[in-house]
DNA sequence: GCACGCATGTAATTGGTTACATGATTGC
DNA sequence: GCAATCATGTAACCAATTACATGCGTGC
């Protein structure tokens, strides 16, 4: 149940409406924890029935401000320090190098490569967010940068592996040849006997 | 749909059961893409109303083994080559990271060094399952191989990330300590002035 | 004969995605 | 007046989890 605890995050911060959560999903937790709109909105109206948010403020256009409660800050503090985290890890990325085997060689290699590439990019883009956004004093900052300095890292051990990855396939092709070579050179000296 | 394509990799190296199935996800498959029992048997009636698995022999108990198709291969290769490998990537652990700044700097510390542990943890049953499993000559092991060093790479990077991370809390904290410092010192200066 | 493992399935619920539907305000 | 943005919501669907339900075969 993240999603519940993402949106009490993110009010934890500052009051904000629906629509201002949105924005805030798609700009600093898309990558971590995406949401649709319909999601943020059924957590909302479902967050304020178990009192761990309220309307504290009503807008134009029917806009609702909410704020946490004191419920929900607890709710919030009790989630970080003392469940596990956890939730399965689904990695369709890894799923496919299982099963590789069934494809040629060059195309493992060419999807590896192309999986380093991605990999390069995702670095390219928070290292462009890392030199672009303006690091204030704030506590909160420092946690966001932890959080990019992960993603950092990540996708610079995923190229690496990648990269490794596709060289270990050319090897393990090449120790497939040499072993074919010498059964057939075997065969070829039983052949003329036979 | 990546659990079709996982149920089809499985068959592609050798017909099973769906009970057979559930023993390689439990085994192999659990920690990039874990599966109930439930969605595997539906999974397999799924596949074959459409064709891409079939029913290759009846055994005892009612057991029915199941064998890839030819459109299932096809299927598959299409999955591994063409489809570019996506699927929202959500991350419980790292959301946490975002709002660690409504608790304590120690609560964060203790949080992050928890993380730290069990990434330690889980490398180390990596590392286990690298040295017992036999790694023979086949191909599927190349890829299994290739499959484990990404996790072993993957814990390895985590775990200095959330040291790192632990690191940082405290000299955030001590530079808001020191800052806190100067400011009273600039006050003390100042107060007997008014 | 009985326990354990093999073997298959269904039902209820939750979490998430896509698409649709609607309307108010602001700035040009 | 009109377009862009603000703003909220519903409905249908798919994927995944948990729990339940049932029965056959093998080895002791």
């Amino acid at each position: 149940m993240s999603l519940r605890h993402a949106v009490l995050g993110l009010l934890a911060e500052a009051p904000a409406s629906g629509y201002d959560l949105m924005k805030l999903f798609n700009a600093s937790l898309s990558s971590v924890w995406p949401a649709t709109q319909s999601q943020v909105y059924g957590e909302l109206t479902k967050l304020t029935t178990a009192g761990l948010v309220e309307v504290a403020a009503h807008g134009p256009r029917g806009r609702k401000e909410y704020a946490i409660t004191d419920d929900g800050m607890a709710e919030l503090r009790h989630w970080l320090t003392e469940v596990e985290p956890s939730g399965p890890q689904r990695h369709a990325g890894v799923l496919r190098v299982f099963f590789l085997g069934v494809v040629t060689p060059l195309e493992a290699q060419t999807y590896l490569l192309h999986q380093a590439e991605r990999a390069a990019r995702t670095r390219a883009t928070l290292e462009h967010i890392e030199e672009t956004a303006e690091w204030d004093e704030e506590m909160i900052s420092v946690y966001g940068r932890i959080a990019l300095e992960y993603g950092l890292r990540m996708s610079a051990t995923q190229e690496e592996w990648a990269r490794w990855a596709a060289d270990e396939v050319t090897s393990a092709k090449a120790r497939k040849a040499s072993e074919l070579a010498r059964a057939q050179h075997e065969e070829g000296r039983q052949s003329p006997e036979e």
